[in-house]
DNA sequence: GCATAACATCATCAATTGACGACAAAGATA
DNA sequence: TATCTTTGTCGTCAATTGATGATGTTATGC
């Protein structure tokens, strides 16, 4: 049920007696925001490798501190887990994103594929895409709908450049359009799923399969357009 | 960090006179075959939406038992657990699809919108992708390579099929056939993931969705290939 | 040097939680 | 009805776990 993560324990221990390791870690004092951002960038891989009900003591040893030390900067830890979630989980999103997409002088291939690169190495990581799993399980209402109405416009800005760049209509069903576009979103977050979470092979380069997923889906773009308009008539 | 599902709680009650209600639940005793499935099946529904760190006791309320009376069925918790895992989890799978996919008498496209609207109504309902989900977060070894192969077979069938109708030829590479069709079977799995999960939009009914990314994964089917084997000279 | 405040640990509490021994009740068998 | 097996509950133990008071320790201003 237990014992997993003892491994990384008993690393920054040992220097008692060299004050002042160059670097962090070491085991001395440390200013109050240092520490409380050493806590936080912990706090997050460990919550994210051992979900939410990880136990504050197993926290505190990644740490390197007492257990007690801990509560001397989050009053509870769900306060700890809230402030996780919001510095890691909802302070990913890059706005200059909404730019680049809709910067007509560059193909609209390009712009795709070098969006959904950067948003899988920044964002659809490992840390990240646990975390957030982590925190969709147990209904914890730790404002997904932020993140669903950034990803939201970001299906909307998406939709009207290749529908632009393609000369096509979008239909007015603001559902339907998202869902279309959910259809390339959708399967590049499942492929950072499965590679995160499922280790999966990763045999072929991330930006091969992006510009696969990107390939098919400017090129089936029209035809799933019709597919839907066709039905409603 | 608790205290949520204490409804369902006090409904299996009220009846200590009434011997023999006429359905289950009733408060008398069971033979052994079939306490040990009513638990299997509350446990399932409990453990999907608790996680897997969910309490016995609380498990045991559900089930209008004693906590006790689990350990006369399982051993520990965890033997609950992968019994939950295995039944629920590994047994979903129809060996059908197989066949139907590959029924060559009716068009590629109709065989996918039936599997995957099969597929979401029976596999990818709430409580396989929470206890999936919650498996895979979990370093659960679960048994995640026996889903992995039969998921693997499925995504050759579909593109063994697409290529045939279409008259194109698969490159070599299996590893890329896979990420090939994962292109479809991600989405839709995201979609499911999206609906359970992240309780989100679902405006539009689950077969209009199938049929927009079906639609799109045959459309952009040969030009997915052509970016694969272009890239590769 | 000394006082004060901030940094940090120890010991511990109360509630929780997996597990189990002892015992009661129901049904079968004779 | 007497006996025995199976079903079921009660009470409890030991380990865990979030949280906190008391106390030690180091830096810094004066």
């Amino acid at each position: 049920m237990k014992a997993k993560s003892d491994k990384l324990r008993e690393i920054g221990r040992s220097n008692a007696t060299s004050r002042q390791g160059a670097n962090a870690d070491r085991g001395g004092r440390l200013p109050h925001a240092e520490r409380k951002a050493l806590i936080l960038e912990t706090a997050t891989e460990f919550f994210a490798e051992n979900g939410l009900t990880g136990q504050t003591r197993r926290l505190a040893d990644e740490c390197g501190i007492s257990q007690r030390l801990l509560y001397r900067f989050f009053p509870t830890k769900e306060d700890l887990l809230a402030e996780v979630y919001r510095q890691e989980i909802l302070g990913v999103f890059k706005a200059v994103w909404f730019a680049d997409l809709q910067d007509r002088s560059r193909p609209v291939e390009q712009r795709l594929n070098q969006f959904y690169n950067d948003y899988l190495e920044t964002t659809l990581t490992r840390k990240w895409l646990r975390l957030f799993l982590y925190a969709s399980l147990s209904e914890a209402t730790m404002a997904p709908d932020y993140i669903a109405s950034i990803v939201t416009q970001l299906l909307d800005v998406i939709m009207r450049e290749v529908a632009h760049e393609q000369g096509v209509e979008l239909p007015d069903d603001r559902a339907a359009i998202h869902e279309m576009a959910w259809t390339l979103h959708g399967s590049v977050s499942h492929y950072a799923i499965r590679r995160h979470l499922y280790q999966a092979s990763n045999i072929l380069p991330e930006d091969r399969v992006v510009a696969m997923q990107v390939r098919m889906f400017l090129a089936g773009f029209s035809p799933m357009i019709s597919e839907y308009t066709d039905y409603l008539s």
